[in-house]
Parts: C-alpha cells; structure tokens; sequence
DNA sequence: TTAAATAATCTTCTTACAAGAAAAATACTG
DNA sequence: CAGTATTTTTCTTGTAAGAAGATTATTTAA
C-alpha cells in the first residue's frame, strides 16, 4: 500500500460504475460512491485521454441546468479474452472491457497437458479474429478444475490427472497480454460478481456443483485466498461421519453426495436406469423417475446442512448456488429449504437469502473472461489504468 | 477511506510494533514495515508528543555509528479495561496500553441484566483504583458469552437468557471512555492476535469450547464480521446428520459434540459417575477414567472432522483452539490428528499449523482488553491516535 | 433577454509520502 | 588523539492527489 494506492482505488471504483451502468453521470457516480467531485472528474479525464472510455450526450429528461454527460466503455479500448478448461472441451470467449460477449466458441479437448500452449494460442486468435474488433488484447484469463494456488501453479487437478504443473508460465506463450489463471469455482464467483447476481454484493459464498463440488468465498469485495489461494474448497467440508469415500481420498465430503458422480452413482446404486450425465438426470426427474426424484431430494437435504453451517460460519448476505445446482433447482431447492430452516440459525438466517445463479445456466463460459477482468483491474496487479 | 487512511494505517502499524517489541529501533520498524523513514519519524516524533511513547537509550551493542533509540509506549499514556461477563461471574482486568496487567479481579454474579451498568461501573472504578495508575481510561471492553451484532446489540445470550438487548447504550454509563463489546470467541480471538500466539499471522481461525463452542474468522489481518458481525459461530457447523440436539433449536452441531455441558451429559449416558465440570473430567481423565478417556477420545475425532473442514475451507496459517480445548489436549489431541491426516487435503493441512491456545489457560481476562484495544486503534473508530 | 439551475472543470490549499541531504552520535584507525 | 567511517535519525525539498470552493458551461423557466 503506497500512496498511489488510493488513486487507483478510486479509478478501478469509478470504472467499475461505468461498466456496470452504463451512460452513468459524473454526478451519480459521485452519489453512488461518495468521492470529491474533482476526484471524479480527474480520473474521468484521465480515462477519456487514455481511450478508454468515451462520453455521450443523452437526451436528458427536461430539466434546467447543464445537461450531464453519459460515460461508457469504449467498445475499441481493449478485450478481455477468456478460456475455461474442462475435461473434454475448452470454451473460448472474447469479450470487451465492459463484459460484452463478441465471440464464444468450444472446443474438444483430449487432455494433453504438454500441447496445451499451442492448443490455447490457436483457439485464441481464431476467437479473437473471429471477433471482428482490432482492439488489443488487455488480459486472458483461464479457468481450471482444480486446485491454483496464489503464485498460479496447478496444484491438481482431478478430472485430468493433472498435479504440480507451474501453468502460468507454460501459458505465457499464449499471449502478449498478461495472463491470470484461476480455480473454476473462483472464476464462477468473479463472474457473478462482474456480471452477474452479486455485482453490488461485498460478502458472498459461492457454491456450485459439477464433476465435482467447488465454490469460492467473496468477502470483503474480494475472494479470500487463505494461506495459499487454496481457499474457498467447499466441496470437502465433511458432511457425514464416516460418509462416501470422495475423490480427495477422504470421506464424508459434501463432494460425495452432490457432485455429478455421486449422483449418477447413487442413481445406479438404488437400481435406477443409470443415466449417462447430469442433463439425463434432469430428463428423468422431468419425467418424474421416483429414483431421481428421491436422490435429488436427498442431495437438497444434505445441500441445505451444508449450507446452513455456512450460513452459521459467515453470517452471509448471499449464499449463491451455481453450476448443477442451479440446473437442478426446481428438485432440491425444497428439501434444502427446509433444511436451511431446520439447521441455520434464525438470526443468521433471516439475513441471508440463498439464490441459485443465472449465469451458470445462460453464459457459462464467462469464468475466464471474469478473472481476466479482475487481474486487469486488481489494485496491485499489472493492470492498465493508471 | 479517504485520504489520512494511510496515515492512521502506518501509525497503527508503527504503535503496534512498538507495543509488541518494546525498545524497538526506528531503522528495525523501518525493516520490518517497509515504511519510508520520513514516515516512520513523523509518527514517533508525533507519537512522544502525545506522551504515547517515550525514547529510551539503550546500551547497544559496541557498535560504530549513531545509537539507535528504544521505543516503547508510556505506562502513564493510558488504560484499557477488560470486561468479561459470563454466566456466574464477572472479570475485571485493568492493562496500560502495551497490554500489561496491572490489576485483575473476579466477582460473582446474578444475572441480572437490569443492574449490569451499576455493577460494571462500580466493578471498574474499583479496579481502576486497585491499579494505582492516575492514567486515563481509553478504552472498555466487554466481552459476552452470546452473538453480538455488529451495531453492539445483543442478538442472544444462551446462557443467561438475554435476547435482543441494546447493549451498547446500556453500557455508555459506565464510563466516559469509548465502549466496545463483542462475543467472547472474537474476543478471545482478537487476544491472541494482540498478546497470544498470532501477534504475527494475519490469517487464523479460532475455535473455542467452554460452556458453548464459539469462535472466530480472523482474515486478511482482521475479524470478519459478515453481514451484520455474527460470522464465526463455529460451533453451529453441522458435523452429523439429524445428530445431537443442539440448545440453539437444531441438530448435528459442532457444539452439541464438543461444549462442557455436552461431554458432562455424554459422559453420564455412558454409565459413567457424573462430573460436576470440566475440571473435574480433566481430573477424572488424569486419573485414568475409561468413560472419560473414551469420550475425549471421540471429542477429539469430531474436533478434527471440524476442523478438517475449515482448513479445506479456509486454507489457513493457523487454526487455534482454546478454551477448554486447549485444557484437554493431552486426551484428545492425538485423535484429532489422526481425523486431521485422514480428512483434511493434503495441499492444505500441509500448509496448516493446527495449535492450542497458552492464552486459555494462563489469562483468559484478556478478551475485553482485546477488544478495547482494538477498537481504541481501529482505523475507523474513535480511535486516540493521531 | 435575463435569471435560475445544474453539471463539470479549474484553482487554490493542504496533507503526507518519497528521496536525498544533513546532522547526530558513536567506534575504528593510524 | 584527531580524523574518518559508520549508523541512525532528522530535516529539506519535491510531488501527487484529495478537499473545498470558485468558475465556467449549458440548459430551462420567467
């Protein structure tokens, strides 16, 4: 923290407003914020000389005095690119700086590490071609499912057997513009934060579910890392004494019961026609397999504990539930409701509301992009305002 | 956050290192902060201007060069006085600002909420005046053993029976310094970061068990508080499904496992001769006790499933334990490990120190000076420095 | 056409960090 | 013992940037 430090607090605030509404007023960013008028101005100065936001005259409603000036994004400061790794497919995004999808496309991926650079190098400029815009490049973010500690090595990552892997370098390769790589649950959060339903929420825990249970935990505007960035692995706080081995190797972990595995297993084990993933699940509960509805049910029960004792644990305006959780909403949000009225303590209860996520279902892909934005924009990052 | 906040955040830093190493050099807290020296010598010249600290030549080592000077705060700069209320007793501490006891004292008490202002006030001019210190009164601190919001309304006591209680108000009569009161888990909490065993870790999770099991979120250098500062009610995390009955209305908690009277009431369901308190199970189980042993034993194995996850959940440094916890260690510390090494992941617990409070047992008063403290050198509060 | 109102910018003032020079106080060296 | 080297602290100067108020710009209403 130096004495710059409040000068770049200010501009990120002030961008941020601008991003997230559009043709703003100096005057109402004022109000929403509470900065000096001439801070406002100075930096909003500074940025229309840098290029990177560009003022409006808007119509305004007819009223005295000098019109106010609407400020936004400018479509041709920058792009954000975003990639989000999973077991067998990579989504690539380009977005501008305010958040707007130019291109997304997917990709089949075989899960060689080694030709990782090189796969993501031509997805990115194929997307970013593919966009239209000749704007730079500002930031690519890429989104893991797995374990990325704070200095951006792979710690492991399940689903592809990967452990250990210095990422951030291998993937300087990929791009002139700095790179950010990021836990998925992490990336899910930063996009509900960006753009999603948490955008002016300081404090919330994100938790999602998919080939595994993840999440991250938004306090203080920020995701807290703990001791390594390791934080925020919701999917193995233990919710039965002796429970379901889980893939971490130990047992009992939430991860057992309602990650998309577990499910499919537990479907299988009470003699279910075992479906192959979890859009089949839903099918069949749409179509009202007993099975199915029951194993849901249940998930929402042990989805509500464990949401409760988060609840106790953090005190939350907002507890998110995203990824399959979200899809899955309309068979376990009863149990886990009555769960949570059950188990989490009234007066912490009555101040949260647990939601389930829009994102997850409609842009799943904006994880990276998210993380991108956030590295690009991080007070002591390598980021771009000055 | 304006524009003295850094200001308010290097003096803090400064006072806190000298509170921490008396007689600590200019040039050393320039190493240890990274302050800028003009920094660090406004401050201190501002500081023994205040009277806060004085300037003490010390016999340096036979070393070439101008001496460096001994800092350390004034014992006449000020007191800080400690409250902690609990169900049959209340403790009264007096320290002078670096935290050093002068004087303590314990007295019983009713319950009685209506003539708690009259009975704090006289039970801290009295001890104020066993102090012998004629130092002004910068600061009370009051610690309660229930949640305390964090507009310092009382939510709920358990023990005492006291609901939705403006404590705050209450407790202004007391004195005419600034009051702060908190849960006893942030309490303690705040005492070991301030005199225990994390002055240096900015990280660490607290867990405690007394006659409930509460505890504390300390990240990023402070108490996290949540939407309205009841966050870090570990002792209401959900370690069984449809479990023990747990006295705040729901099942399967953490306290429910691990607090006094439940151990008592385990302890008896067992066929064992009932123990009047927690000291007598320690005697018991220093005298060999099966039952006693065996309980313990199971304690520590629902300890470290907790605690198993909150390093999974957290990522942190350190995760203390203390109260009665610490109290037990030799009868449950080896089964919490063994729960540890088998549930926690290994990236995590790896990384994780997981201790037990010396604070707990030697002076447990410390809480509400804790508390006072820290409130009297937050950067927002009212706080005395410049 | 003038006055009032509103938004944005400009001017002036002040605080406090940053970097370097100077001063203070000691030990070593010849 | 005088002079030099060394280390710590303070002082001086420069600069960034917030805070508050004055000024300018641009509109509607009278």
């Amino acid at each position: 923290m130096d004495r710059s430090y409040l000068r770049r607090y200010h501009a990120n605030a002030i961008f941020h407003r601008i991003r997230l509404i559009p043709l703003i007023s100096q005057r109402e960013i004022i109000e929403q914020t509470g900065f000096d008028k001439s801070v406002v101005s100075s930096i909003v100065s500074k940025f229309t000389e840098m290029g990177l936001i560009e003022r409006q005259s808007k119509p305004d409603a007819n009223r005295r005095g000098r019109p106010s000036e609407g400020l936004l994004i400018s479509p041709a400061s920058g792009l954000l690119v975003g990639v989000e790794i999973e077991a067998d497919a990579v989504g690539f995004v380009v977005c501008s700086l305010d958040g707007s999808i130019l291109t997304s496309k997917i990709e089949p991926f075989d899960g060689d590490l080694g030709g990782i650079p090189q796969f993501l190098k031509r997805g990115v400029a194929a997307v970013v071609e593919a966009s239209g815009s000749s704007a730079p490049v500002l930031g690519l973010g890429v989104s893991l499912p797995g374990l990325v500690n704070s200095d951006g090595t792979l710690v492991h990552v399940p689903v592809l057997g990967w452990r250990d892997v210095d990422i951030l370098s291998h993937l300087q390769s990929v791009t002139d513009a700095p790179v950010f790589v990021g836990n998925d649950g992490k990336a899910a959060a930063m996009a509900e934060r960006m753009f999603g339903a948490c955008t002016d929420i300081d404090d919330f825990i994100y938790l999602f579910s998919g080939s595994g249970v993840g999440g991250a935990l938004f306090l203080d505007g920020k995701i807290y890392g703990g001791a390594d960035g390791l934080a925020g692995e919701l999917g193995h706080i233990k919710v039965v004494p002796q429970g379901r081995f889980c893939s971490c190797g130990a047992s009992g972990c939430l991860s057992a019961y309602l990650s998309e595995p577990a499910l499919l297993h537990e479907i299988e084990r009470l003699g279910g026609k075992a479906p192959a993933d979890f859009s089949c699940i839903l099918e069949g509960a749409e179509g009202g397999d007993e099975i199915i509805l029951n194993v849901l049910d249940h998930a929402g029960e042990v989805l509500g504990s464990a949401v409760s004792s988060l609840i106790n644990v953090f005190n939350p305006p907002v507890v998110l539930l995203g990824g399959n959780l979200s899809r899955a909403k309309a068979y376990l949000g009863a149990s886990m409701q009555r769960a949570l009225i059950r188990l989490a303590h009234p007066a912490m209860y009555s101040r949260s509301t647990v939601q389930f996520s829009k994102i997850s279902e409609g842009m799943p892909l904006l994880g990276g992009v998210a993380i991108a934005l956030d590295g690009v924009t991080s007070l002591d990052g390598p980021h771009v305002f000055k």
